[in-house]
DNA sequence: CTCCTTTGTTCGGGCACCGTACAAAGCCGG
DNA sequence: CCGGCTTTGTACGGTGCCCGAACAAAGGAG
């Protein structure tokens, strides 16, 4: 019950900061004695702080409070393809260190990768200085209660319990906190919703040689009822297209994913593929509006599907600007069936997304209960 | 916060009846004082009832107690395209009385419509003698805060305040009690959750001449941020298919519509296609089989995208039988990611389920407010 | 017939919130 | 320069509601 109540404070600064104890009450209810005695609690667990200023107004000037920016952090972990990632958010979702080294996780065994990931947290860690509360860890894969259940991309990771692996690993650096995994498209989708300033409701793209949603229903992530929400790779486009790994035909992934999208382009990799589309190369510039049609093909199922009024592209998506954006705008503009338009934006955080939401998920918790 | 322990009660009892007091506070660690307390509030509110048989095992006998079968009841509506019905459900959702009638909302204004919702409400309410404590309607198109923006075979209903209006007319008969509008496929997809003693998520397609989807995640209606959620409809199955009247080209509708079925097996209307079914006849096995294709495959697309263990296929498609049941479980089974297969179901409510939910949410609500 | 088990009720104790009253601290007008 | 005004934050009694323990009730087992 007061547990209740104190959560109901912490989000209230969480929302509106800085902020008074009388207009934390009006928002909320409580009264002023209440909100009084439960900020005191807050202030002992360091999760609020007081700043002091009084920059006045009429009447008695308020004593502002705001989230504790040195108070307890979240540990945010990313196993990539090829790298690993580390950084660390305060209180208010701001990222405080973050670094990223190379990792081989598809010749070497998950023990070499969590060796590597040891080392960039920890110096990750020190770097922020600040008290770790609990650690997040976004992957590239299916996972099931913590343990990574598929994972094309991460073979070697199979029926991993990464949670667990991370957490024995870590001990040393952090202490016995508690650990969570996630997906990493769910994971980009949080940090969107949050940094973004965006609504509630966010469907969050991650392309890459995969392509991933993470959704984001009523401010929280959405992940199913086993835990595999989002798969929208293998969505049919084209029931005539070609076959795919999965089983089916025409799959998204064959359209949409970053090998079509380098191949129809005739370029190697990525990186290549970036730089022929800030040129605007005429074939690159083709490739893309025909994936992003395929994209957009895709998307506008989902949206009249889920009525989601926001749209985000993200990981390689992110770097290929206005042409990709302009495909799939035109198609959900063609095909979702209401007429309010539906916003389509490039992630601002690119392919960080995932890496600080893992770490957003973990102060998003600490939030929550209060 | 009274408040909230009396439908913690009311719903353990509602989960499991008949129920003793004592098993009550096991079940939500409440004490038996507290519990006695307030399964009194629950008694004198006509809530719950006391069975009064004491059939023995050791130790004293318990009270039982369920939910009270001569309780406040949920009046449920559907306005169809060429029907309106009515029905009660008492608080456990049993169905207690039940009507329909012909009434040709295609040709006539919202008031002759409503003129017949009201003699075949009342005919309901007092068949069932029960105290009517709420109202819901079951409407085919989409709902902004219960007025009707879109229904394409409800032409002349278009922009009508649909809770208001139904308000109104009823107050004669039921008095100034809460009315509410939704969705025939959110509110088919409720009926089948509720009835159907599945789990916690479902998604519900009602075939028709439309086809619409119900998502059920979590024990609850998902309606999306503007309340449009589940056009399935119009999904793309074909990217080469026809054009649609959406905008769009090779839409669900097209290829498993109920029009699209009828014309692929050449035959007039629903109950032609339905008796030629049910003798296997060879082009309507064929066209079911192309269409369930389809759906299965648009199917197979929401079910990556939200991981629902359930399919129930509803309306029309409730009377197609297993041609068109197997043909969607094929092409689920072999685009779906995951292993654990996804059960399809045939919805046993067939087409009532739209009415059945519309008065099951009315007594859902009742419950989880205590 | 007596004991035992389980149920439902009753009664003090305490926690948390509410309402009110009061001190604090800066603006504003004379 | 100073008193009123306004708004903020704190202190104190009152109340609602839940908990824990003790007690009466009601039937089965030996």
């Amino acid at each position: 019950m007061r547990r209740h109540n104190r959560a109901l404070v912490l989000q209230t600064v969480a929302g509106e900061q800085p902020v008074s104890r009388a207009r934390i009450a009006a928002r909320t209810g409580l009264t002023r004695g209440t909100v009084s005695s439960l900020v005191d609690d807050l202030l002992a667990a360091g999760l609020v702080a007081e700043l002091g200023v009084t920059r006045g107004g009429t009447g008695r000037p308020a004593s502002p409070l705001q989230l504790n920016r040195s108070g307890p952090a979240g540990l945010g972990l990313e196993i990539g393809v090829e790298t690993v990632g580390a950084c660390v958010v305060d209180l208010t979702g701001a990222v405080r260190a973050q670094a990223q080294i190379p990792s081989p996780h598809r010749t070497e065994a998950p023990a070499v990768g969590l060796g590597a990931l040891v080392s960039v947290a920890a110096r990750v860690v020190a770097g922020a200085g600040l008290p770790v509360a609990g650690v997040g860890v976004a992957v590239p894969g299916v996972l099931a209660d913590g343990v990574l259940e598929r994972a094309p991309n991460l073979p070697r990771w199979r029926d991993v319990d990464v949670a667990a692996r991370v957490g024995e690993v870590l001990a040393p650096e952090v202490g016995d906190v508690p650990v969570t995994a996630g997906n990493e498209a769910d994971l980009g989708a949080l940090a969107e919703h949050v940094t973004g300033s965006g609504g509630d409701d966010v469907l969050y793209v991650s392309g890459g040689i995969g392509v991933g949603a993470g959704i984001v229903l009523d401010g929280r992530a959405f992940r199913g009822a086993g835990g595999r929400a989002g798969e929208l790779g293998h969505v049919v486009v084209d029931a005539a297209g070609p076959e795919c790994s999965c089983g089916g035909s025409g799959c998204l992934e064959s359209a949409a994913g970053l090998e079509a999208l380098c191949r129809a382009a005739g370029v190697g990799d990525l990186d290549a593929l970036t730089a022929a589309a800030a040129r605007e190369e005429r074939p690159t510039v083709e490739a893309l509006t025909a994936g992003g049609r395929a994209l957009g093909i895709a998307l506008a199922g989902a949206v009249n599907l889920l009525d989601v009024p926001v749209v985000v592209l993200g990981g390689a998506y992110a770097r290929l600007g206005r042409v990709l954006q302009k495909a799939v705008a035109d198609e959900l503009a063609r095909r979702v069936l209401w007429r309010s338009p539906v916003e389509v934006r490039m992630s601002p955080l690119g392919p960080d997304a995932a890496l600080v939401g893992a770490a957003v998920s973990v102060v998003r918790e600490l939030v929550r209960a209060g």
